[in-house]
DNA sequence: CTGAAAGCGCTTACAG
DNA sequence: CTGAAAGCGCTTACAG
């Protein structure tokens, strides 16, 4: 069969070369090894063919790739933008490649992404939140992948994590937001099932009510996707319902923000009428009119020191160290005393 | 290396079922040329070992990959994201995954990212713009990887696109603008080297000017990476300077975001004082107060269509067509006739 | 410093 | 339907 020529292989430049591939190849990876002399001449033979290494090959035959794959329940939103972004900056100057996939939420999806990333040789790997199959934690423990869990911090798990508390995080608001005087306190939250992030948020919340003596059964909870239009939605239906709210907590900034589109719309004055508050503190909570009152969390922080801690796994070989970092409260113009 | 002796491969699954290793690859790969029996045992195996075929091996030998590459310039904020997201939907109905790599507009980052995602195997690329080295195309064209260009749209390039004419989407809205009375026009416009995109918009605003008879040489404009803060920067520059404008045109929505925060606390009403107009109606457009006069991008129909046909391309080894889609002006509360 | 050769884990004509 | 074997493109002890 003849042989389509197109894509230059070591044993091309080898033979332009003069030099067998074992020389080629050091003088890619190790060049302080091969003598000047014979270095210039196989790199002026890689340039003259634009030869490029096979990947799959280099990694079949060296077991690394300097890659790390991460997998992000969604980028339609901000939420995860930041951190990442500050994730792939910090991997790169430690010479990995950041693979991104995002699995819309959906853990079966998830689960395949995890093994497509790990069967592509991905060095190391970062997931966000615990909540998922044993099976694929036993997966990764058989392939003894380095993996880190990201936007979470819980004590006791097998894996290392980097993130903040969200129970606690929330529950500092909630205190704030009782202390300023509301007592008829609503939710938008996230959908619970397989996030532990959104769950943790929802009882933070129920936790500030039990500290003030309030019942956390009564209080009114709506589920609901991570989106402007299902945040505002949900807030009509809390607004149209028989007891009107002085305050609606969300569980994120995007939530929030759909919940006072919807708050203008229905002619309502934030935070005369109503109150509103979000969680993650992006970018979009700042240029909200009114500004968000909102959960600040060190998104870029989080990223970098994700990177650095990974890469000390994949390199050190070891188990990693979780780290949690601290959250805190801006107050802004959405959040005042009930009127 | 102790993680690579536990991983199971071929080799075992094939020991355990009692079978040869291509019959085990048959049973993965074409299932239906391997009788039931065969089959059933050699299944058991690859469950009782876990088995995960090794990605790299698999690509050296089959030459495949299943896997789509796309290189953005950015994952932080919303410009790419719900595009991208209905490309990943798109794939996996057709059975690819989608890695994606961010190059923070950066062209070396770029050109490294492209090379990396080749080298692994990369089925096909999706690219965002034209403006890239000469040096880069012909390696892609020597590697033969279908790639298509994403989010412009120009006509007697090499490699085929699916996108809007950002030029004429731009001017359309700056006639609008004039239309409605402005004659005092200000522009903050995206970092315009290596984008052909704001270079697009850039030049379609002059092009409006120049249709009424204005010129376009006397225009004032700021250029600044497409960041919240910078627009809100910009905006403060232009409003401090000796004529102020009666509209400030963004090079897009994040952009006139940060205008508008701005000339909140400058104490500027938007629009009876100043107007303001974005491009690409991304979400946080609809929810700004006052809402966005935009240039709406149908991101996510783009998303989809680049999805069928990279994978058309890939699988027809075809040359693909481009694709023009229509962009539309959305008149919001930021634009308003000059006080 | 350099080369011959084994091996990485898979797929796929080619026989049987 | 199934197996033996070549081959994919690279790296790396092991010799020299």
């Amino acid at each position: 069969m003849s042989r389509i020529r197109s894509v230059p292989t070591l044993d091309d430049v080898a033979r332009v070369a003069g030099v067998s591939t074992a020389t080629v190849s050091r003088c890619l990876n190790t060049p302080h090894r091969v003598v000047e002399k014979t270095r210039t001449k196989v790199m002026a033979a890689v340039e003259e063919l634009g030869y490029t290494p096979n990947f799959g090959a280099r990694v079949m035959a060296a077991k690394r790739t300097y890659t790390i794959g991460a997998i992000i329940p969604t980028m339609e939103n901000a939420i995860f933008a930041r951190g990442l972004q500050a994730f792939q900056e910090e991997l790169h100057s430690h010479g990995y490649t950041l693979l991104v996939s995002s699995s819309a939420y959906r853990p079966d999806i998830e689960a395949e992404q995890i093994r497509s990333l790990v069967a592509r040789g991905a060095d190391g790997l970062l997931l966000i939140g615990y909540c998922r199959d044993r099976g694929l934690y036993a997966y990764l423990k058989r392939q003894a992948i380095p993996t880190l869990i990201a936007w979470a911090f819980s004590e006791g798990e097998d894996l290392p994590c980097i993130g903040f508390d969200n129970r606690a995080s929330m529950q500092a608001l909630g205190e704030q937001v009782i202390a300023r005087g509301h007592r008829r306190i609503a939710v938008i939250s996230g959908v619970v099932a397989g996030n532990d992030r959104a769950e943790g948020r929802l009882q933070g919340i129920k936790d500030a009510l039990r500290v003030h003596g309030m019942d956390p059964d009564t209080l009114p909870v709506i589920e609901t996707p991570y989106e402007l239009d299902t945040g505002a939605t949900a807030f009509g239906q809390i607004m149209d319902g028989p007891v009107r709210p002085t305050v609606v907590m969300c569980g994120n900034d995007v939530l929030a923000a759909g919940a006072l589109k919807r708050a203008r719309e229905m002619g309502l004055n934030v935070p005369e009428d109503v109150s509103i508050t979000g969680f993650d503190d992006i970018e979009l909570a700042r240029i909200l009119t009114p500004p968000l009152t909102t959960v600040h969390v060190p998104h870029r922080e989080m990223g970098r020191r994700a990177a650095v801690e990974l890469v000390e796994m994949v390199e050190r070989k070891g188990t990693g160290s979780s780290v949690q970092l601290q959250s805190s409260i801006r107050m802004r113009g959405s959040l005042a005393t009930p009127g």
